[in-house]
DNA sequence: AATTAAATGAGTAAAATTCACTCAAATATA
DNA sequence: TATATTTGAGTGAATTTTACTCATTTAATT
């Protein structure tokens, strides 16, 4: 059975009275390593379920805000576009089924009554990439970590089922956009970029075709030749033609595929 | 100064006991009337400012079927799929800033408190054809009208900033998936459906492509030859092959103009 | 040093789709 | 009966998508 401190128990009930009641924010934030998809999800004090990094959303703060607040606080995550992919609320969603109503935890019942009540989520979701690894825990929670997005099944609540839906809105950004600038490093190759089009589209494409298509758009402009070891042709390394890259938001220019 | 019964106070008092604080919900509804698309919007009491349809959600209801209820009882529109289009919640959204303060309302000081407070929507939209006409007032307001979308920027708080995501949603929607069931009447020609694509997509279309492409999927079924009188050849009646038409859905089927 | 394996860069032709346009058909009106 | 008007239908050029082939570059192997 956990102890709280007085003090701790307070700093909750005064975070309660500060935000607004019954309304909460979840960040997806993908990441891409390479290979898959992983999002951070987050352990509470000492639970031992993981959460979608979420939270609550202070009286004088907008709710883009609140994401970038509490993705911060969380992860610490920061410098982040984050784009809504819907808001959750069935009449039975409450946050007290997975947490805090666990004997173990040893919760006041006031604080348990407050995560019984039905609880609206406001989902964001955003992808980095591979160089943003470090995560550090914010206060009321001891762990955070990165973990495949195929291995978000397990995860509290209804969080496994926000994953998917920002996943959905994810791959729907990419249809619609040339989506490279925010997640992948200052320099890339094709190869790696066609992998990242392939694990969030979910499925394989085309290698002459997807370098044909990404080269047509001249967002890409190239820097050299990248060294690597596997004993085949070295790819081309390239950075973003920013002008170009702008343009083409504008402009509406899609891959499609 | 309007005068209210204290109990006409009393359930709007009621009211606010059996919702969830701080959270709304909005319904832009757009109408093909045949020429140009419109929105119901109504009227508070004795204010004078339109509002989008909107309310609150009772602790016991998911935010869907608040949604549909509200949309119910504020205009009478009903068995229509809704889809969210966005959450807005600006630190300074408020409902009181256009209604309840205003002093000719003359609400006692509890109630403009309780509007006052900084409130985060939800916002859903839908699509009607031109046989839905009829409007109903709700409790507690004056008056429903069809307003065209073009004419909503005099709306009350954030609503035609509401409307016109509403409609960048709706737009999105068109492009990924054919659009004809709960907006058009029962039979209809290809000509009054192009100009429904012109409507939502705010701009003209290409007429001897926009034909080839529609029956390409053959979610259309001819019917006959509809009759008029405009002095021209009268064009052919059709209705949704429901089979083929279900089919696209799940296939995937874009038009893309 | 030459050969091989592996992956990349580049290109190409067929198929499919999009786009711009012409022409015939059907109807009320003059 | 002729005319104006709008719809139905079709066609070919331009463009895009798709399914490939082939050359290039490098590390490892012989």
């Amino acid at each position: 059975m956990t102890q709280f401190t007085e003090e701790t128990l307070e700093s909750i009930r005064n975070h309660f009275q500060r935000t607004i009641p019954q309304l909460s924010i979840n960040c997806v934030i993908f990441r891409f390593d390479g290979e898959t998809l992983q999002v951070p999800v987050v352990r509470f004090l000492d639970e031992d379920v993981w959460n979608i990094p979420g939270g609550f959303i202070y009286q004088d703060e907008g709710i883009y805000e609140a994401a970038k607040r509490i993705l911060l606080e969380q992860t610490r995550i920061d410098n982040l576009m984050l784009s809504q992919f819907g808001t959750f609320g069935s009449a039975e969603r409450s946050v007290a089924k997975d947490i805090t109503r666990n004997p173990k935890m040893g919760f006041p019942q006031d604080i348990i009554d407050h995560f019984s009540q039905r609880f609206v989520t406001i989902g964001y979701y955003s992808i980095v990439g591979k160089e943003q690894r470090k995560l550090k825990a914010g206060p009321f929670f001891k762990e955070v970590k990165w973990v495949n997005v195929a291995e978000t099944e397990h995860l509290a609540m209804d969080h496994p089922q926000l994953v998917s839906e920002a996943l959905l809105a994810l791959r729907s950004e990419l249809q619609s956009r040339p989506l490279l600038s925010s997640f992948m490093p200052e320099t890339f190759t094709i190869p790696e970029l066609q992998k990242l089009y392939e694990a969030i589209l979910g499925r394989p494409v085309d290698r002459g075709n997807f370098r044909q298509r990404i080269l047509k758009t001249k967002i890409l402009e190239k820097i050299g030749t990248s060294k690597q070891k596997t004993g085949s042709r070295p790819p081309i390394l390239y950075k973003l033609d920013q002008k170009n890259y702008l343009n083409s938001l504008s402009d509406d220019v899609k891959l499609g595929f």
